[in-house]
DNA sequence: CTATTTGCAAATAATTTGCAGTGCG
DNA sequence: CGCACTGCAAATTATTTGCAAATAG
């Protein structure tokens, strides 16, 4: 369940390469917060890497933290679990049903896949815990994006 | 795509026995914001829904369509889309994985499945967009809530 | 050296809450 | 009629931004 302190050196020799390449600088906060996010299985918030770096670093603040998180995100290393930056949806389908995202405008659209319902992942998540229910989430590009950027943007 | 409006009032009329269930009363900006959610297909915000039950009911407020949104969500006659509350969290692992998602304490694990990543969902979603990734997020209950479960709550 | 980056403090955005008046059952 | 519900305005929470001081390359 952890991951080896090999593997950790191994993101953050990525990390320092992918600084050079992009031309941002490698300052000591940049650093711990990557290494804490590269250290864990977890997919924390702000607020619980900032808790977690402050213990190395303790003047980092919070604002750091962000910008370093969204930096990381801009560079490929990190992405956000779910949309980012967005307010909470709700969903009044209440029958079974999977969704695709488009990762341009952020649309979802309900789909229906027998096959997908029937979707049998108890093997795979056995170490983790019980399984309730099973959704298929589908990032693509909505035909009404992809008309746009047929016309050039 | 759309609707019908016999669908419409079929929902409806299922919201009217919920409340009256639950002895909650049925209040006009209750029924309108009810109605907007079981019109659409969308996966609106608070703010959308508040544009479009205005349209109607002008004198709507925000909050209004908070609290009744949440009440919905009480009743199981929506849900969210992604964990309720959420902050924004990160993920730093760039290998293909899953999602378990954790319905009870919001841990959520990566998990890994050769059969997963090869899920072809292209059919079922020809209609709305081009594929780019797939991801299958599982609810369950983690083993350390089912273990609290079992020592009574 | 000097352009970036940082920490601070203040701003913004989304959502929630207290309260006095309103209306459903 | 009474208590749950509403709209308002103010509070709260998460996140972002402007700016002067600090620092990586």
């Amino acid at each position: 369940m952890e991951i080896s302190t090999q593997e950790v050196e191994q993101r953050v020799s990525g990390f320092k390469e992918a600084c050079r390449k992009a031309g941002v600088k490698l300052t000591h906060q940049r650093l711990e917060i990557f290494r804490e996010m590269a250290q864990t299985v977890d997919h924390p918030d702000a607020e619980s890497v900032y808790n977690s770096v402050r213990e190395r670093v303790p003047t980092v603040s919070m604002d750091t933290v962000y910008r370093t998180l969204w930096m990381l995100n801009d560079l490929g290393l990190v992405k956000t679990l779910g949309q980012a930056h967005e307010r909470t949806r709700f969903d009044a389908n209440l029958k079974r049903h999977h969704h695709f995202v488009c990762v341009r405008c952020g649309l979802t659209r309900d789909f229906y896949s027998d096959e997908l319902d029937e979707l049998d992942v108890r093997a795979a998540t056995r170490d983790v815990g019980q399984v309730v229910s099973t959704l298929v989430e589908v990032h693509g590009v909505c035909n009404e994006c992809a008309q746009k950027e047929k016309k050039g943007l």
